[in-house]
DNA sequence: TTGTACGCGTTATCAC
DNA sequence: GTGATAACGCGTACAA
């Protein structure tokens, strides 16, 4: 690399070569109407000729909009959120807007940093699935003008923004609703972290919720809160089911925490669904394709991503959001891994 | 949110505040030393007390460095591609380097308005996985300034930029060779689609290759080339053991399609590995929780996307590139999805 | 050590 | 219609 300089054409010499200022050049490029056919093929030509692009930082400094759209999400190797990703790069595409992504491996600090970065880069808006909702981040965005729809989550600690999620809760309780009535009462849980309000407080109360309605109380040797991986699952798993009571059901509040404990469950000779009966939830890919099928709570990843992107863009526009609350719709998908008892 | 308009402080409203000069703000701001600690002491207190934060994108218009790397893709919910962007970002982070993601879904065209707009948003460089190098892409490559390092497969087109890929041919070659040694001699191959070279091509090749070193010559109706999907795997194998000559093995260039293939293959009554030897590509998470446990090549994506970002980083400060050519090692994993025949 | 003045590439507001 | 010219927010020769 490192070879001679190379001097891009500006504007200015767009100007230079056909004769005319640089104002009739910028009006030629951001097509206004003043201003004549003659020069404006004139200064076309000059432009395919040379090959000019104009410069968007530049545009940026002036027109104070950058098109840049900052994504912070947990991690993007899990596929609920790389999908919801896809969901909001197709809308972006089409309004012309691009993405600066960011993860924050649920990591606090880490979170308020990127945001920080998002403003000083003067992005045009925030696409964010807030791990935990702290002191901090209410500081922030008390402060901030950057136009945010928040992901994934219901956020009753701010009032200012909208955010896009299913109604966890009440798909918690509708998944351990059905477990109930498939006779089960004997149902462990394995939510995620505490720091992950989502999948840490709102499945867990949908869970306590629907056992609560029929008088049972949740058993919190049953109860496990650990990070949404296959390894994670394991692991939970085999401490509840080193108990001397071990339950007839597990839900796990993602399919990845599922697949971990079936494959616990197999490895040590349970049957699942003969034996236990396990619920997932998201709705991954290999979901239907697992052995056995996995019953899971359908999440649409790609609608929740492009329904905020969208709600993020009207904003842009000051257009007036209809509502704080954006429910995306969610279903109980019953395949094989549960049993009626 | 259409509230009233807050005007943000620039180094101007600083400098009068604190009865200084705007280039000693600046000098203070870049730690600069000719600053005596006076006024270097008078400046970071307003900079603290009106919550001061420099324009980046200003920044970006004089120093002519954004500080951002554009990524492009096929697509993110591939978790191979995913891991890959953690990689980068990793490393990124420490450098201070922030991402600008773009998903190509394969589309050629939509690729090369991509580059066009990494270029004209003045992006430090470039990560690209191209899916076709076409002349289009040549043309691009040819006049561009900027620093760019190619992931995913060698690129022999091209000499002018470093890549960062496994060796797809020779690592085929030896999964197919491990199915020869296994006694295999009937076997398939699900390769990738024509546009894609990496998987359509190389690794099609190494297949041929082991097969054509002991004298077999590979049945063009035991050959798909389809995208990795689940589902495109399960088209292909139903087209292959639909035909009277059936193979003993199938090689899949991706788990995706191993996966398919064997959820077809298990839909139908055969028994993987018993009736037939089903070999991945990739090691993806599932595939060692997978029943039966895939064997499969591993690769270490998120160590090319490391090495990638690196790679480019060193470009970028016109640092010396050792090598064009950058092979990862990959390595057989043997599970349980092939059997000796 | 500090300040002045100019430039980065573009758009917008004036005159003409 | 068209062209100077002043912004936008920052860095940096150069002068002081």
């Amino acid at each position: 690399m490192g070879g001679g300089i190379i001097i891009k054409a500006s504007i200015k010499d767009i100007a230079k070569k056909a004769n005319v200022s640089v104002s009739t050049v910028s009006r030629v490029l951001n097509n206004s109407k003043y201003v004549s056919e003659e020069l404006k093929e004139r200064v076309l030509a000059i432009v395919k000729e040379t090959g000019f692009k104009p410069n968007l930082v530049a545009k940026g400094l002036v027109n104070k909009k950058t098109n840049l759209i900052g994504i912070l999400i947990p991690r993007i190797s899990n596929n609920f959120f790389a999908k919801l990703i896809e969901g909001t790069e197709e809308v972006a595409q089409t309004y012309g807007y691009n993405i600066l992504l960011s993860t924050s491996y649920n990591d606090l600090q880490r979170e308020i940093e990127y945001l920080n970065i998002f403003e000083d880069r003067q992005l045009d808006g925030i696409l964010f699935s807030v791990t935990e909702f702290t002191e901090e981040h209410r500081a922030f965005f008390e402060r901030t003008t950057l136009p945010t729809v928040f992901i994934g989550q219901k956020l009753e600690q701010q009032e200012k923004y909208p955010y896009v999620t299913i109604d966890n809760v009440k798909a918690s309780y509708e998944a351990t609703k059905y477990l109930i009535n498939q006779n089960h009462t004997k149902i462990a849980i394995l939510a995620g972290p505490e720091s992950d309000t989502a999948t840490g407080t709102y499945r867990l109360q949908g869970y306590k919720d629907a056992l609560e309605e029929v008088g049972i109380t949740a058993n919190p040797l049953w109860q496990s809160m650990r990070f949404h991986t296959i390894e994670d699952g394991y692991i939970a798993t085999s401490k509840i089911m080193s108990q001397v009571d071990k339950p007839t059901a597990i839900f796990a509040c993602s399919d990845q925490q599922a697949l971990g404990a079936i494959n616990y469950l197999h490895e040590y000779g349970y049957r699942v669904p003969e034996d236990i009966s396990v619920m997932g939830f998201d709705d991954v890919d290999l979901a239907s394709i697992f052995r056995p099928k996995l019953t899971t709570v359908k999440q649409n990843p790609v609608d929740i991503g492009a329904t905020a992107m969208r709600l993020l863009i009207d904003q842009m526009k000051n257009i007036e959001i209809q509502s704080k609350e954006n429910f995306i719709p969610y279903r109980l998908v019953v395949r094989e891994s549960t049993k009626k008892l």
